[in-house]
RNA sequence: CGGAGCGUGGCGCAGCUUGGUAGCGCACUUGACUGGGGGUCAAGAGGUCGCCGGUUCAAAUCCGGCCGCUCCGACCA
């Protein structure tokens, strides 16, 4: 049945609420497509639901594709599955949690590691049950800190989530290559442009993962990018080039007075010497231990890896009362003196030779300190952020650019993070008890959604990519209420359900101007009107919602022209 | 969680500094005219000014507390 808009429920507007910032939420509001009821949390309006299921479907026929079998995981959580990996305590306030009425402590989920592992053990046996690849089409709710931009980040959203089981390595890269494959004909169906990215897997947790992502200055991400080689990377893992170990001659240590040099910008400039020749001690709290973390100066450190590398829940800058309670002097501080034990170094100041760096002295500094001789760390690991202009670590040459970006999708090697502690062992071929190789692949509907809005849209609205238009077609019917006008339009309505094309039909008592302008706002990929005027030669007008200019067709064979014109969009 | 801002008919806003019982544009209803890119005229409907408390003869306006929403950052998928 065809869509009249004199009967949809919900409406557009002229003006954007004053909430909403990016193109993407001011049309998804405008075109009334969605409607907010908390911080977070949307109602999706008859076309808005029409193109989120036409996501799903794509989504659910890749997955299909890439032998994934379709299930459906309870939301709601006894608390006790969620104790069994600990993430009740890791994933801490985002997890929404309630209780039943006999008082005992439910969650609802915010993903379903927990739960499919659990299925997994209740019926896997041994390796002849892979492998397995799973997926579910179900609603997530996450307490964030922050949801923002409209659809981008909100606390209670479809996701189509999938996990994968295989009995090694081996297989499980099988799994994974299709997956990912998977994800790049999601995208590319939906319309959305995106970079595959390796990024950190957070609280998900697992080895190495990769976040499909939508290159826009709305996004939350910052994404590191060598125009070279290709490389690309979340920023909050990304690697780069520190340049050649100096090979100079280490040369006598010296303090010279620097009074009111606190920062290396102040401290570079008062000695005359770049700030990469200077040594940063930079002081964190890393899970409750004050921990002294040197970096070169003109670099800064990347909280998240010094986590990783330390095997750590969680880091926090020091406060100036913990940082002189752990006996260093902030502005003055250097590792020559420090329990090695309490000291991580990023290589950059490991392979440098004769930096200065603090005399652990108000007022004073050293000259040509070097590593191994002035000061050891127990720890030498990469723990820089990376950022824009640095030197490329996958290639010669390559200067790092930075963009932001929205994450998409996300693909995880999870290994036996969950079905070690939740003891999902199975029987391999020689009889033994072994782990299955676990894998996770997640994509937000909601999210997915506004990227499609984001990257389709110009002035006038949204540009809807023909297979995810809430209607293929939007009949604009002027002086509808005109006898041949109507008959028409319900013609044109038959014969375009005919042609398996669905449509949206603007019979409202309203200028054309106005039509015309919710046409643009809506975004169908095919316009067709009608009127008084070409009707009086039976004809009709088809425009493209990409294209400026349209043409006319005779009413009879307009939906067999439309049909044309829309396959010729999807080629 | 740190920083900032905003809550006044459905949407966008003014009024608040200097207290006196709420206004503009759009949208909505009815009628007439109009009719191919956001019409015109006329007549209407719709608001406990986020909530609670205080000051005052009188509070949208001043004071206190709370709640909600947005943005930047932290964090996060």
């Amino acid at each position: 049945m065809a869509t009249r808009m004199s009967a949809m429920f919900g409406r557009t507007l002229r003006e954007a609420p004053g909430d909403a910032d990016s193109a993407n939420h001011q049309l998804l509001l405008r075109a009334g497509l969605i409607v907010q009821l908390a911080a977070g949390v949307y109602s999706f309006m008859p076309p808005a639901w029409r193109s989120l299921r036409k996501l799903e479907q794509i989504i659910r026929e890749e997955m299909e594709a890439a032998g994934a079998q379709e299930i459906r995981m309870p939301a709601m959580q006894p608390l006790e599955l969620w104790q069994e990996t600990g993430r009740d305590r890791s994933y801490g306030p985002v997890l929404f949690r309630l209780r039943d009425r006999r008082e005992r402590p439910m969650v609802l989920a915010p993903t379903h590691e927990e739960a499919v592992t659990d299925l997994f053990r209740k019926t896997a046996q041994s390796y002849r049950d892979l492998p397995q690849r799973v997926f579910q089409m179900q609603t997530k709710f996450r307490d964030e800190p922050r949801p923002r931009g409209g659809l981008i980040r909100v606390r209670e959203f479809i996701m189509k989530d999938a996990y994968s089981f295989d009995i090694d390595e081996q297989a499980f890269q099988r799994t994974y290559s299709a997956m990912a494959e998977a994800y790049h004909n999601i995208y590319r169906r939906c319309g959305v442009p995106v970079v595959a990215v390796q990024a950190d897997s957070g609280a998900i947790g697992g080895k190495q993962s990769e976040e499909f992502i939508f290159l826009t200055e709305i996004g939350e991400d910052n994404i590191v990018l060598c125009p070279s080689c290709g490389y690309a990377a979340n920023q909050e893992r990304a690697e780069f080039d520190r340049g050649a170990v100096s090979e100079a001659a280490p040369l006598a240590v010296e303090e010279v007075a620097t009074p009111g040099t606190t920062t290396i910008e102040a401290l570079a400039e008062f000695l005359g010497v770049p700030q990469e020749t200077t040594a940063k001690a930079a002081f964190f709290l890393v899970d409750g231990e004050p921990t002294f973390a040197v970096i070169r100066g003109d670099l800064e450190v990347n909280e998240l890896k010094l986590i990783n590398t330390l095997g750590a829940q969680e880091a926090r800058p020091l406060t100036p009362d913990e940082v002189a309670e752990a006996g260093w002097i902030a502005g003055y501080a250097s590792p020559v003196g420090v329990d090695p034990a309490r000291v991580i170094a990023d290589p950059s100041v490991v392979q440098a030779r004769n930096l200065v760096g603090g005399a652990n002295r108000e007022g004073f500094h050293l000259r040509h300190l070097n590593y191994g001789r002035d000061w050891s760390a127990a720890t030498v690991a990469d723990i820089g952020l990376a950022q824009a202009g640095a030197p490329c670590a996958a290639c010669p040459g390559g200067r790092l650019e930075m963009q932001r970006g929205v994450e998409l999708g996300h693909i995880f090697r999870l290994g036996e993070v969950y079905a070690a502690p939740m003891d999902a062992a199975i029987l391999n071929a020689d009889g033994e008890r072994v782990l299955p190789v676990m894998g996770c692949y997640g994509i937000g509907l909601e999210r997915l959604l506004a990227a499609v809005v984001q990257a389709n849209h110009d002035a006038q609205g949204i540009v809807w990519p023909p297979a995810v238009a809430p209607y293929d077609v939007h009949l604009v019917a002027i002086g509808a209420d005109r006898e041949e006008v109507a008959a028409a339009l319900e013609r044109l309505e038959r014969d375009l359900e005919a042609a398996g094309l669905s449509c949206l039909s603007d019979d409202r008592d309203e200028r054309p101007g106005v039509k015309f302008n919710d046409a643009d706002l809506i975004g169908a990929p095919l316009r067709i009107t009608l009127g008084p005027r070409g009707l009086r030669d039976g004809e009709v007008e088809l425009k493209l919602r990409a294209e400026a200019e349209g043409r006319n067709a005779a009413l009879e064979a307009a939906a067999s022209v439309a049909q044309d014109a829309l396959a010729s969009l999807t080629g």
